[in-house]
DNA sequence: GCAGTGACCTTACCTATGTTAATGTGGAGC
DNA sequence: GCTCCACATTAACATAGGTAAGGTCACTGC
């Protein structure tokens, strides 16, 4: 069984076999399934759990009045939804399955026993929510001033390294089941343009993106055309403040 | 003494005497002041402290390598930046202040006894920090989706509403540093297009702009061409979860 | 076998916004 | 009073990206 929470967490500690079974535990209960586009939570309601992605890819997404949907983040295998949501009195946008998706939802009580008695995966959640925080920080960089080349090559980077780490891409492909007009809602950009730009990024072989596939075949080339800097996932470890020996 | 924190965590609980008495302290240590356009911390440094504006206006900025430069949020007084970031090894971008500003270190351990000691503080700190991500996810709604006039009339209202909260308005009117070039950093878009959209906004009477100081005579009217919709500054204390004498 | 649907792709045309560069304006220093 | 400088404004022109319309292909249901 593929544990992408655990595995995405190792990134920046080390557990301990305590931590990781009460992970498992926690990413065991209260388990929901939802079919592709379901929605997970809907704006206005109000937030009971914590979600954690075990399968499949998810989205946040925000639509105006007059019918604009932008999709906000992705979540992906390993991905939790905002930690102390519950503190909220309602949700201001919603979360929706784009992919069939299995989902656990996280109870207030579990959250703050896992916090009170795993001072290292308090840490390690954390970090994880500070890491999504940079990620949409950087969304807005890419969405004010990047091109439409450059974000789209931003966007696929920035999955793609999300994926490896938590262990979801093999060699250098991925599953990549966003249509473009779910690439889009996410940039900002017309169909036809998403389209266009796809079709750029395939004529210089950057990508190859064919049957719900994407293949990079050379990363560092894809990264110089997004200006893409890594330094905002956070994923190298050293300099971690919790010493794996401590517990 | 004008306290735009306690004003503002207000807006969301009820605080004791002790708990304002506590973040009076906090606010009172540490205080080191900027003048405008200084850098407060910079990319790359390592975070030792949680920064709290007490006065003037600062900004998170990111600068791509051909030099292009986007502002991602602004901190105004009351504000805080990053809950918990001495847990990142890094700075993933800058924060610089706008005008001349005054902030307050939060060391680590002050911090955290604050955590322990005064449970409605925390989860008033705990809200603030979610609201600082909402406001970064509406940005992206904002850059995504809507169009330099609704993009401007948006941060507009954004900037009134937060300015409100912490009670640096009077009336309709309140202070407004930021230049144009800066508007321009914000919005994603060039300074000759936000001159001639604040033009535009003149034109309708929805804003008078002038001296630095922000006047919407009709805040209503400026959030309707902006398809602004409040709820994700989670103002209203309704439905909060901790009862104001539970303490 | 065929209608219906959803994703993808393409072309032609149009517009919001960017670029460049010139000009205006008010305050700070001398 | 002059010079400098940051900021705002305007105009002329260029372009990235949007809109509308339609076409192909694969798959599903009947």
């Amino acid at each position: 069984m593929r544990r992408p929470l655990i595995r995405k967490l190792e990134k920046f500690t080390r557990l301990s076999q305590a931590d990781k079974e009460m992970l498992v535990r926690i990413a065991a209960q209260r388990i929901r399934r939802f079919i592709a586009r379901e929605d997970i939570i809907h704006e206005g309601e109000k937030p009971e759990f914590i979600n954690l992605i075990n399968e499949g890819w998810a989205c946040r997404y925000k639509t105006l009045e007059d019918g604009r949907r932008q999709i906000i983040a992705f979540f992906l295998p390993g991905d939790l939804c905002d930690l102390n949501v519950f503190i909220l009195k309602e949700m201001d946008h919603s979360i929706g399955a784009i992919t069939p998706v299995a989902i656990s939802e996280i109870s207030r009580t579990d959250f703050d026993e896992m916090m009170i008695g795993h001072p290292r995966i308090t840490q390690a959640l954390w970090w994880e929510s500070l890491v999504a925080a940079a990620i949409q920080r950087e969304w807005t960089v890419n969405l004010g001033q990047r091109d439409a080349l450059e974000r789209m090559a931003h966007l696929l980077c920035e999955l793609f390294i999300r994926l490896e780490a938590a262990g979801c891409t093999s060699d250098n492909s991925c599953e990549f089941p966003l249509t473009q007009t779910e690439l889009g809602e996410t940039l900002g950009m017309s169909t036809v343009h998403v389209n266009r730009t796809l079709q750029e990024l395939r004529a210089s072989n950057l990508i190859v993106l064919k049957d719900r596939t994407l293949t990079i075949p050379n990363l560092q080339a894809l990264q110089d055309v997004a200006l893409f800097n890594a330094n905002y996932l956070h994923l190298d470890r050293e300099g971690r403040h919790l010493d794996a020996n401590e517990e």
